[in-house]
DNA sequence: TACCTGAATATGTAATACTTAATGCAGCTG
DNA sequence: CAGCTGCATTAAGTATTACATATTCAGGTA
Protein backbone atom coordinates (compact mmCIF):
# COMPACT_ATOMS: atom_id res chain seq x y z
CA UNK A 1 0.00 0.00 0.00
CA UNK A 2 2.40 2.65 0.38
CA UNK A 3 4.04 1.73 -2.39
CA UNK A 4 0.39 3.04 -4.86
CA UNK A 5 0.58 6.19 -2.12
CA UNK A 6 4.15 6.20 -3.67
CA UNK A 7 3.15 6.30 -6.87
CA UNK A 8 0.35 8.80 -6.30
CA UNK A 9 2.55 11.58 -4.52
CA UNK A 10 4.03 12.54 -7.83
CA UNK A 11 0.57 13.64 -9.19
CA UNK A 12 -1.18 16.49 -6.91
CA UNK A 13 0.87 19.51 -7.93
CA UNK A 14 -1.76 19.84 -11.10
CA UNK A 15 -4.16 20.92 -8.56
CA UNK A 16 -6.48 23.65 -10.09
CA UNK A 17 -8.77 25.27 -7.92
CA UNK A 18 -12.17 26.67 -9.21
CA UNK A 19 -11.23 30.79 -9.80
CA UNK A 20 -8.25 28.74 -12.19
CA UNK A 21 -10.58 27.10 -14.29
CA UNK A 22 -13.02 30.33 -13.87
CA UNK A 23 -10.56 32.21 -15.15
CA UNK A 24 -9.47 29.69 -18.21
CA UNK A 25 -12.78 29.89 -19.09
CA UNK A 26 -13.31 33.78 -19.41
CA UNK A 27 -10.76 33.61 -21.70
CA UNK A 28 -11.91 31.21 -23.74
CA UNK A 29 -15.24 32.88 -23.76
CA UNK A 30 -14.01 36.20 -24.59
CA UNK A 31 -11.48 34.23 -27.64
CA UNK A 32 -14.11 32.40 -29.12
CA UNK A 33 -16.39 34.95 -28.89
CA UNK A 34 -14.16 37.81 -30.68
CA UNK A 35 -15.46 39.84 -28.02
CA UNK A 36 -13.48 43.45 -28.63
CA UNK A 37 -12.26 46.29 -26.18
CA UNK A 38 -15.34 48.12 -25.19
CA UNK A 39 -17.75 45.34 -25.55
CA UNK A 40 -19.42 44.55 -22.36
CA UNK A 41 -19.24 41.14 -20.70
CA UNK A 42 -21.84 38.79 -18.37
CA UNK A 43 -22.57 40.07 -14.59
CA UNK A 44 -20.92 38.75 -11.87
CA UNK A 45 -24.25 36.73 -10.89
CA UNK A 46 -24.52 35.74 -14.22
CA UNK A 47 -21.15 34.42 -14.73
CA UNK A 48 -21.30 32.36 -10.91
CA UNK A 49 -24.56 30.95 -12.12
CA UNK A 50 -23.93 29.80 -15.40
CA UNK A 51 -20.62 28.34 -14.09
CA UNK A 52 -22.30 26.46 -11.04
CA UNK A 53 -19.74 28.77 -8.58
CA UNK A 54 -19.96 31.00 -6.37
CA UNK A 55 -19.99 34.75 -7.29
CA UNK A 56 -16.61 34.94 -4.67
CA UNK A 57 -15.16 32.71 -7.35
CA UNK A 58 -15.58 34.33 -10.14
CA UNK A 59 -14.56 37.48 -8.30
CA UNK A 60 -10.98 35.97 -7.93
CA UNK A 61 -10.93 35.73 -11.31
CA UNK A 62 -12.36 38.80 -12.67
CA UNK A 63 -9.80 40.47 -10.25
CA UNK A 64 -7.00 38.72 -11.79
CA UNK A 65 -8.15 40.01 -15.43
CA UNK A 66 -8.79 43.20 -14.13
CA UNK A 67 -4.87 43.70 -12.82
CA UNK A 68 -3.76 42.41 -16.38
CA UNK A 69 -6.02 45.59 -17.60
CA UNK A 70 -8.11 43.09 -19.48
CA UNK A 71 -11.11 44.08 -18.20
CA UNK A 72 -12.29 47.52 -16.26
CA UNK A 73 -15.84 47.06 -14.34
CA UNK A 74 -18.36 50.20 -13.18
CA UNK A 75 -20.56 50.12 -10.39
CA UNK A 76 -23.59 49.95 -12.39
CA UNK A 77 -22.60 49.22 -15.91
CA UNK A 78 -21.01 45.89 -15.46
CA UNK A 79 -17.57 44.89 -16.78
CA UNK A 80 -16.15 46.11 -20.51
CA UNK A 81 -13.41 44.76 -21.97
CA UNK A 82 -10.59 46.68 -22.74
CA UNK A 83 -6.98 46.89 -24.85
CA UNK A 84 -4.40 45.39 -22.04
CA UNK A 85 -0.87 46.71 -22.13
CA UNK A 86 0.80 44.03 -23.33
CA UNK A 87 3.93 44.73 -20.52
CA UNK A 88 1.61 45.14 -18.16
CA UNK A 89 2.12 41.87 -16.78
CA UNK A 90 5.81 41.92 -16.94
CA UNK A 91 5.68 45.16 -14.73
CA UNK A 92 3.83 43.53 -12.10
CA UNK A 93 6.90 40.91 -12.14
CA UNK A 94 10.14 42.81 -12.00
CA UNK A 95 11.42 43.87 -9.27
CA UNK A 96 15.48 43.38 -9.38
CA UNK A 97 15.70 42.44 -5.42
CA UNK A 98 12.59 39.19 -6.10
CA UNK A 99 14.61 38.29 -9.21
CA UNK A 100 17.42 35.83 -9.02
CA UNK A 101 20.74 36.47 -9.73
CA UNK A 102 20.81 34.05 -13.06
CA UNK A 103 17.57 35.41 -14.23
CA UNK A 104 19.04 39.10 -13.81
CA UNK A 105 21.79 38.48 -16.30
CA UNK A 106 19.48 36.89 -18.54
CA UNK A 107 17.34 40.06 -19.03
CA UNK A 108 20.81 42.11 -18.78
CA UNK A 109 21.61 39.99 -21.75
CA UNK A 110 18.35 40.54 -23.96
CA UNK A 111 19.13 44.04 -23.57
CA UNK A 112 22.51 43.51 -25.00
CA UNK A 113 20.77 41.75 -27.87
CA UNK A 114 18.25 44.87 -28.47
CA UNK A 115 20.51 47.29 -28.34
CA UNK A 116 22.83 45.23 -31.12
CA UNK A 117 19.44 44.75 -33.07
CA UNK A 118 18.01 48.05 -32.86
CA UNK A 119 19.54 49.85 -36.15
CA UNK A 120 17.18 49.48 -38.63
CA UNK A 121 14.74 51.13 -36.55
CA UNK A 122 16.71 53.87 -35.29
CA UNK A 123 17.49 54.51 -39.61
CA UNK A 124 14.05 54.50 -40.64
CA UNK A 125 12.43 56.46 -37.93
CA UNK A 126 14.96 59.11 -36.38
CA UNK A 127 14.88 62.66 -36.31
CA UNK A 128 16.61 65.62 -36.77
CA UNK A 129 15.59 67.09 -33.22
CA UNK A 130 15.91 63.53 -31.52
CA UNK A 131 19.52 63.21 -32.82
CA UNK A 132 20.52 66.54 -31.39
CA UNK A 133 19.02 65.63 -27.98
CA UNK A 134 21.64 62.61 -28.67
CA UNK A 135 24.10 65.31 -29.14
CA UNK A 136 23.41 67.22 -25.92
CA UNK A 137 23.74 64.09 -24.13
CA UNK A 138 27.23 63.39 -25.57
CA UNK A 139 28.39 66.61 -24.79
CA UNK A 140 26.75 66.73 -21.17
CA UNK A 141 28.84 63.55 -20.66
CA UNK A 142 31.88 65.08 -21.60
CA UNK A 143 31.62 67.97 -19.04
CA UNK A 144 31.01 65.55 -16.50
CA UNK A 145 32.86 65.43 -13.45
CA UNK A 146 31.37 63.20 -11.25
CA UNK A 147 30.61 59.33 -11.79
CA UNK A 148 27.39 60.07 -10.73
CA UNK A 149 26.96 62.49 -13.16
CA UNK A 150 28.26 60.02 -16.02
CA UNK A 151 26.64 57.26 -15.51
CA UNK A 152 22.56 59.16 -15.21
CA UNK A 153 24.54 60.50 -19.16
CA UNK A 154 24.77 57.23 -19.94
CA UNK A 155 21.77 55.52 -18.87
CA UNK A 156 19.95 58.86 -20.82
CA UNK A 157 21.83 57.70 -24.07
CA UNK A 158 20.67 54.52 -24.22
CA UNK A 159 16.88 55.13 -22.96
CA UNK A 160 16.92 58.16 -26.20
CA UNK A 161 18.29 55.41 -28.60
CA UNK A 162 15.13 53.23 -27.63
CA UNK A 163 12.64 56.14 -27.62
CA UNK A 164 14.20 57.23 -31.13
CA UNK A 165 13.18 53.29 -32.42
CA UNK A 166 9.79 54.52 -32.60
CA UNK A 167 8.19 51.62 -30.67
CA UNK A 168 5.84 52.41 -27.83
CA UNK A 169 6.15 48.49 -26.56
CA UNK A 170 9.85 48.37 -27.30
CA UNK A 171 10.16 51.82 -24.98
CA UNK A 172 8.06 50.25 -22.60
CA UNK A 173 10.03 47.22 -22.30
CA UNK A 174 13.22 48.82 -21.68
CA UNK A 175 11.54 50.93 -19.17
CA UNK A 176 10.22 48.16 -17.06
CA UNK A 177 13.47 46.43 -17.08
CA UNK A 178 15.45 49.54 -16.65
CA UNK A 179 16.08 48.63 -13.05
CA UNK A 180 17.61 45.18 -13.57
CA UNK A 181 19.89 46.69 -15.84
CA UNK A 182 21.12 49.21 -12.99
CA UNK A 183 21.35 46.45 -10.95
CA UNK A 184 23.86 44.86 -12.97
CA UNK A 185 25.55 47.66 -14.21
CA UNK A 186 26.10 48.89 -10.52
CA UNK A 187 27.25 44.57 -10.02
CA UNK A 188 29.71 44.43 -12.94
CA UNK A 189 31.12 47.67 -12.23
CA UNK A 190 32.68 46.45 -8.89
CA UNK A 191 34.35 43.37 -10.79
CA UNK A 192 36.72 45.72 -12.72
CA UNK A 193 37.06 49.12 -13.32
CA UNK A 194 34.18 50.42 -15.93
CA UNK A 195 36.20 49.70 -18.66
CA UNK A 196 34.66 51.15 -21.85
CA UNK A 197 34.47 49.86 -24.88
CA UNK A 198 36.60 51.56 -27.84
CA UNK A 199 33.13 52.94 -29.16
CA UNK A 200 32.23 55.92 -27.92
CA UNK A 201 28.73 57.11 -27.78
CA UNK A 202 29.99 60.19 -29.82
CA UNK A 203 31.27 57.70 -32.59
CA UNK A 204 27.82 56.08 -32.65
CA UNK A 205 25.76 59.67 -33.13
CA UNK A 206 28.33 59.73 -35.68
CA UNK A 207 27.02 56.90 -37.52
CA UNK A 208 23.35 58.05 -37.10
CA UNK A 209 24.22 61.13 -38.59
CA UNK A 210 26.12 59.36 -41.37
CA UNK A 211 23.07 57.27 -42.43
CA UNK A 212 25.59 54.02 -41.77
CA UNK A 213 23.11 51.30 -41.26
CA UNK A 214 25.71 48.28 -42.41
CA UNK A 215 28.37 50.36 -39.49
CA UNK A 216 25.27 50.42 -36.71
CA UNK A 217 25.65 46.70 -35.52
CA UNK A 218 29.35 45.93 -35.36
CA UNK A 219 29.67 49.73 -33.90
CA UNK A 220 27.16 48.89 -31.02
CA UNK A 221 28.64 45.61 -30.26
CA UNK A 222 32.04 47.10 -29.63
CA UNK A 223 30.52 49.76 -27.42
CA UNK A 224 29.06 47.39 -25.16
CA UNK A 225 32.05 44.90 -25.04
CA UNK A 226 32.97 45.38 -22.08
CA UNK A 227 29.46 43.60 -20.83
CA UNK A 228 29.54 41.27 -23.67
CA UNK A 229 32.69 39.80 -22.42
CA UNK A 230 31.18 38.81 -18.97
CA UNK A 231 28.88 36.94 -20.52
CA UNK B 1 -22.16 75.29 -11.04
CA UNK B 2 -21.86 73.78 -14.95
CA UNK B 3 -18.37 74.92 -14.61
CA UNK B 4 -17.58 73.26 -11.69
CA UNK B 5 -18.83 70.10 -12.45
CA UNK B 6 -16.83 70.09 -15.51
CA UNK B 7 -13.76 70.43 -13.43
CA UNK B 8 -14.40 67.85 -11.68
CA UNK B 9 -15.56 65.52 -14.20
CA UNK B 10 -11.50 65.00 -15.08
CA UNK B 11 -10.26 63.12 -11.59
CA UNK B 12 -12.77 60.39 -10.71
CA UNK B 13 -10.73 57.96 -12.92
CA UNK B 14 -8.18 57.22 -9.96
CA UNK B 15 -10.52 55.00 -8.14
CA UNK B 16 -8.74 52.46 -6.12
CA UNK B 17 -10.33 49.03 -4.50
CA UNK B 18 -9.66 47.57 -1.56
CA UNK B 19 -8.10 44.74 -3.15
CA UNK B 20 -5.83 47.37 -5.01
CA UNK B 21 -4.66 48.57 -2.33
CA UNK B 22 -4.02 45.20 0.17
CA UNK B 23 -2.08 44.32 -3.59
CA UNK B 24 0.08 47.03 -3.09
CA UNK B 25 0.81 46.04 0.47
CA UNK B 26 1.59 42.68 0.29
CA UNK B 27 4.40 44.01 -2.94
CA UNK B 28 5.85 46.13 -0.11
CA UNK B 29 5.64 43.49 2.51
CA UNK B 30 7.57 41.21 0.11
CA UNK B 31 10.23 43.81 -0.43
CA UNK B 32 10.69 45.71 2.26
CA UNK B 33 11.41 42.35 4.17
CA UNK B 34 13.23 40.99 1.32
CA UNK B 35 11.34 37.60 1.92
CA UNK B 36 13.06 35.25 -0.41
CA UNK B 37 11.49 32.28 -2.20
CA UNK B 38 10.40 29.59 0.08
CA UNK B 39 10.16 31.59 2.42
CA UNK B 40 6.62 31.59 4.53
CA UNK B 41 3.95 35.03 4.52
CA UNK B 42 1.84 35.39 6.64
CA UNK B 43 -1.90 33.60 6.93
CA UNK B 44 -4.94 35.15 5.19
CA UNK B 45 -6.62 35.85 8.56
CA UNK B 46 -3.90 37.39 9.65
CA UNK B 47 -3.46 39.70 7.15
CA UNK B 48 -6.70 40.48 6.72
CA UNK B 49 -7.24 41.51 10.51
CA UNK B 50 -3.77 43.42 10.51
CA UNK B 51 -4.68 45.50 7.73
CA UNK B 52 -8.74 45.63 8.49
CA UNK B 53 -10.47 44.52 5.89
CA UNK B 54 -12.78 41.33 5.02
CA UNK B 55 -11.01 37.97 4.41
CA UNK B 56 -12.43 38.00 1.06
CA UNK B 57 -10.26 41.07 0.36
CA UNK B 58 -7.15 39.68 1.05
CA UNK B 59 -7.89 36.68 -0.96
CA UNK B 60 -8.35 38.88 -3.97
CA UNK B 61 -5.08 40.75 -4.06
CA UNK B 62 -3.11 36.69 -3.39
CA UNK B 63 -5.30 35.25 -5.96
CA UNK B 64 -3.56 37.95 -8.36
CA UNK B 65 -0.16 37.10 -6.70
CA UNK B 66 -0.67 33.45 -6.96
CA UNK B 67 -1.22 33.70 -10.99
CA UNK B 68 1.61 35.35 -11.73
CA UNK B 69 3.76 32.29 -10.20
CA UNK B 70 4.84 34.96 -6.95
CA UNK B 71 3.22 32.62 -4.44
CA UNK B 72 1.81 29.26 -3.88
CA UNK B 73 -0.14 27.91 -1.39
CA UNK B 74 -1.09 24.89 0.36
CA UNK B 75 -4.05 23.85 2.51
CA UNK B 76 -2.16 23.97 5.79
CA UNK B 77 1.20 25.37 5.66
CA UNK B 78 0.34 28.58 4.63
CA UNK B 79 1.65 30.23 1.89
CA UNK B 80 4.99 30.49 0.59
CA UNK B 81 6.94 33.16 -1.90
CA UNK B 82 7.95 31.42 -4.85
CA UNK B 83 10.50 32.25 -7.71
CA UNK B 84 8.44 33.97 -10.50
CA UNK B 85 8.73 32.79 -14.19
CA UNK B 86 9.29 36.76 -15.40
CA UNK B 87 7.86 35.86 -18.53
CA UNK B 88 4.68 34.57 -17.19
CA UNK B 89 2.59 38.11 -17.21
CA UNK B 90 3.46 38.16 -20.91
CA UNK B 91 2.04 34.86 -21.73
CA UNK B 92 -1.34 35.56 -19.84
CA UNK B 93 -1.90 38.91 -21.77
CA UNK B 94 -0.72 37.97 -25.32
CA UNK B 95 -3.21 36.78 -27.65
CA UNK B 96 -3.20 37.25 -31.21
CA UNK B 97 -6.75 38.03 -31.41
CA UNK B 98 -7.16 40.38 -28.71
CA UNK B 99 -4.42 42.77 -29.58
CA UNK B 100 -4.42 45.14 -31.84
CA UNK B 101 -3.13 45.69 -34.94
CA UNK B 102 -0.11 47.98 -34.13
CA UNK B 103 0.80 46.06 -30.76
CA UNK B 104 1.53 43.25 -33.10
CA UNK B 105 3.06 45.13 -35.13
CA UNK B 106 5.12 46.45 -32.36
CA UNK B 107 5.99 43.19 -31.38
CA UNK B 108 6.75 41.62 -34.67
CA UNK B 109 9.44 44.62 -34.90
CA UNK B 110 10.75 43.48 -31.59
CA UNK B 111 11.48 40.13 -33.17
CA UNK B 112 13.58 41.38 -35.69
CA UNK B 113 15.71 43.56 -33.44
CA UNK B 114 16.66 40.25 -31.24
CA UNK B 115 17.21 38.54 -34.20
CA UNK B 116 19.77 40.58 -35.04
CA UNK B 117 21.32 41.40 -32.14
CA UNK B 118 21.38 37.33 -30.91
CA UNK B 119 24.99 36.98 -32.67
CA UNK B 120 27.12 37.43 -29.48
CA UNK B 121 24.96 35.00 -27.30
CA UNK B 122 25.17 32.64 -30.72
CA UNK B 123 28.22 32.72 -30.86
CA UNK B 124 29.38 32.33 -27.43
CA UNK B 125 27.11 29.53 -26.87
CA UNK B 126 26.33 27.49 -29.73
CA UNK B 127 27.98 23.61 -29.97
CA UNK B 128 28.40 21.12 -32.29
CA UNK B 129 25.74 19.45 -32.10
CA UNK B 130 22.94 22.21 -32.77
CA UNK B 131 24.50 23.35 -35.78
CA UNK B 132 24.21 19.68 -36.82
CA UNK B 133 20.08 20.35 -36.27
CA UNK B 134 20.79 23.74 -38.15
CA UNK B 135 22.21 21.94 -41.08
CA UNK B 136 19.59 18.92 -40.63
CA UNK B 137 16.51 22.35 -40.76
CA UNK B 138 17.95 23.68 -43.84
CA UNK B 139 18.18 19.99 -45.64
CA UNK B 140 14.81 19.63 -44.83
CA UNK B 141 13.68 22.91 -45.99
CA UNK B 142 15.39 22.34 -49.65
CA UNK B 143 13.98 19.34 -49.80
CA UNK B 144 10.17 20.49 -48.93
CA UNK B 145 7.89 20.33 -51.50
CA UNK B 146 4.60 22.14 -50.26
CA UNK B 147 4.83 25.75 -49.05
CA UNK B 148 3.61 24.15 -45.51
CA UNK B 149 6.43 22.53 -45.01
CA UNK B 150 8.73 25.00 -45.89
CA UNK B 151 7.07 27.43 -43.30
CA UNK B 152 7.87 25.29 -40.79
CA UNK B 153 11.27 24.92 -41.37
CA UNK B 154 11.61 28.56 -41.49
CA UNK B 155 9.90 28.35 -37.74
CA UNK B 156 12.26 25.73 -36.88
CA UNK B 157 15.18 27.49 -37.62
CA UNK B 158 14.72 30.62 -36.17
CA UNK B 159 13.96 28.93 -32.97
CA UNK B 160 16.59 26.93 -33.10
CA UNK B 161 18.46 29.81 -32.85
CA UNK B 162 16.92 31.42 -29.49
CA UNK B 163 17.54 27.87 -28.26
CA UNK B 164 20.90 28.09 -29.16
CA UNK B 165 21.45 31.46 -27.09
CA UNK B 166 21.79 29.74 -24.44
CA UNK B 167 19.29 32.11 -22.58
CA UNK B 168 16.18 30.60 -21.16
CA UNK B 169 14.49 33.75 -20.47
CA UNK B 170 15.15 34.91 -23.91
CA UNK B 171 14.06 31.66 -25.49
CA UNK B 172 10.64 31.49 -23.44
CA UNK B 173 10.27 35.14 -24.61
CA UNK B 174 10.17 34.02 -28.39
CA UNK B 175 8.15 30.90 -27.33
CA UNK B 176 5.16 33.62 -26.22
CA UNK B 177 5.63 35.90 -29.17
CA UNK B 178 5.56 32.95 -31.61
CA UNK B 179 1.47 32.78 -32.36
CA UNK B 180 1.96 36.95 -33.03
CA UNK B 181 4.85 36.21 -35.37
CA UNK B 182 2.81 33.54 -37.46
CA UNK B 183 -0.23 35.85 -37.13
CA UNK B 184 2.20 38.54 -39.21
CA UNK B 185 4.22 36.65 -41.53
CA UNK B 186 0.58 35.32 -42.50
CA UNK B 187 -0.72 38.71 -43.25
CA UNK B 188 2.88 39.50 -44.99
CA UNK B 189 2.06 36.67 -47.11
CA UNK B 190 -0.96 38.04 -48.81
CA UNK B 191 0.96 41.33 -49.68
CA UNK B 192 4.03 40.36 -51.61
CA UNK B 193 5.19 36.70 -52.87
CA UNK B 194 7.13 35.62 -50.25
CA UNK B 195 9.93 37.58 -51.41
CA UNK B 196 13.42 35.81 -49.83
CA UNK B 197 16.33 38.53 -48.70
CA UNK B 198 19.69 37.81 -50.35
CA UNK B 199 21.22 36.12 -47.77
CA UNK B 200 19.55 32.67 -47.06
CA UNK B 201 19.24 29.73 -43.79
CA UNK B 202 22.46 27.93 -45.32
CA UNK B 203 24.00 31.18 -45.38
CA UNK B 204 23.64 31.73 -41.86
CA UNK B 205 25.16 28.72 -41.19
CA UNK B 206 27.96 28.95 -42.93
CA UNK B 207 28.44 32.31 -40.49
CA UNK B 208 27.79 30.48 -37.44
CA UNK B 209 30.24 27.45 -38.70
CA UNK B 210 33.15 30.30 -39.66
CA UNK B 211 32.82 31.57 -36.21
CA UNK B 212 32.61 35.12 -37.96
CA UNK B 213 30.83 37.13 -35.33
CA UNK B 214 31.20 40.51 -37.23
CA UNK B 215 29.73 39.75 -40.17
CA UNK B 216 26.16 38.09 -38.41
CA UNK B 217 24.66 41.15 -37.46
CA UNK B 218 24.71 41.61 -41.12
CA UNK B 219 23.69 38.71 -42.93
CA UNK B 220 20.56 38.21 -40.67
CA UNK B 221 19.79 41.88 -41.50
CA UNK B 222 19.79 41.23 -45.01
CA UNK B 223 18.41 37.70 -44.39
CA UNK B 224 15.19 39.88 -42.72
CA UNK B 225 15.30 42.96 -45.51
CA UNK B 226 11.87 41.81 -46.75
CA UNK B 227 10.53 42.24 -43.23
CA UNK B 228 12.44 45.16 -42.73
CA UNK B 229 11.26 46.91 -45.73
CA UNK B 230 7.66 46.49 -44.47
CA UNK B 231 8.46 48.93 -41.40
C1' DT C 1 9.41 0.95 16.70
C1' DA C 2 5.80 1.22 13.47
C1' DC C 3 1.26 2.21 12.34
C1' DC C 4 -3.22 4.09 12.97
C1' DT C 5 -6.24 7.75 14.50
C1' DG C 6 -8.03 12.01 15.45
C1' DA C 7 -7.46 16.90 16.63
C1' DA C 8 -5.78 21.27 14.99
C1' DT C 9 -5.02 24.39 11.30
C1' DA C 10 -5.15 27.10 6.98
C1' DT C 11 -6.80 27.34 2.46
C1' DG C 12 -10.87 26.65 -0.78
C1' DT C 13 -15.77 27.34 -1.54
C1' DA C 14 -20.51 28.82 -0.65
C1' DA C 15 -24.13 31.78 0.82
C1' DT C 16 -26.05 35.93 2.49
C1' DA C 17 -26.42 40.61 3.47
C1' DC C 18 -25.25 45.19 3.18
C1' DT C 19 -22.89 49.46 0.96
C1' DT C 20 -22.04 52.40 -2.78
C1' DA C 21 -22.24 54.40 -7.18
C1' DA C 22 -24.43 54.98 -11.50
C1' DT C 23 -28.46 54.94 -14.40
C1' DG C 24 -33.01 55.77 -15.72
C1' DC C 25 -37.67 56.82 -15.08
C1' DA C 26 -41.48 59.14 -13.15
C1' DG C 27 -43.41 62.85 -11.21
C1' DC C 28 -43.31 67.45 -9.76
C1' DT C 29 -42.61 72.45 -10.57
C1' DG C 30 -42.07 76.60 -13.14
C1' DC D 1 -43.55 71.67 -22.39
C1' DA D 2 -38.88 71.90 -20.39
C1' DG D 3 -36.09 70.94 -16.77
C1' DC D 4 -35.00 69.60 -12.36
C1' DT D 5 -35.72 66.42 -8.24
C1' DG D 6 -35.72 62.34 -6.16
C1' DC D 7 -36.70 57.52 -5.83
C1' DA D 8 -36.12 52.81 -7.50
C1' DT D 9 -33.08 49.70 -9.72
C1' DT D 10 -29.01 47.57 -10.84
C1' DA D 11 -24.34 45.68 -10.42
C1' DA D 12 -19.98 45.95 -8.31
C1' DG D 13 -17.42 46.30 -3.70
C1' DT D 14 -17.13 44.69 1.00
C1' DA D 15 -18.12 42.03 5.19
C1' DT D 16 -19.52 37.99 7.78
C1' DT D 17 -20.37 33.34 8.63
C1' DA D 18 -20.18 28.61 7.84
C1' DC D 19 -18.50 24.54 6.04
C1' DA D 20 -15.32 21.43 3.10
C1' DT D 21 -10.87 19.67 2.40
C1' DA D 22 -6.28 18.62 2.89
C1' DT D 23 -2.14 18.58 5.63
C1' DT D 24 0.49 18.33 9.74
C1' DC D 25 1.37 16.70 14.23
C1' DA D 26 0.79 14.47 18.45
C1' DG D 27 -0.66 10.70 21.02
C1' DG D 28 -2.17 6.12 21.65
C1' DT D 29 -1.94 1.06 20.59
C1' DA D 30 -0.08 -3.34 19.02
Amino acid sequence: MSIEKDLFKLKPIAYTTMADQVENHLREYIIKRSIKPGDPIPKETEIAQALGVSRNVVREALSRLRMLGMIESRKKRGMILTQPDVMKGLELIIHPTILDESVRKQLFELRLVLEVGLGDLLFRRKTEEQLKKLDAIVEREQKATTQIERIRCEVDFHSMLYEMAGNETLHRFQDILMPVFEYVVEYESKLDHTSVGSVTHADLVKILYANNAEAYPNAMRKHLMPHLDHL
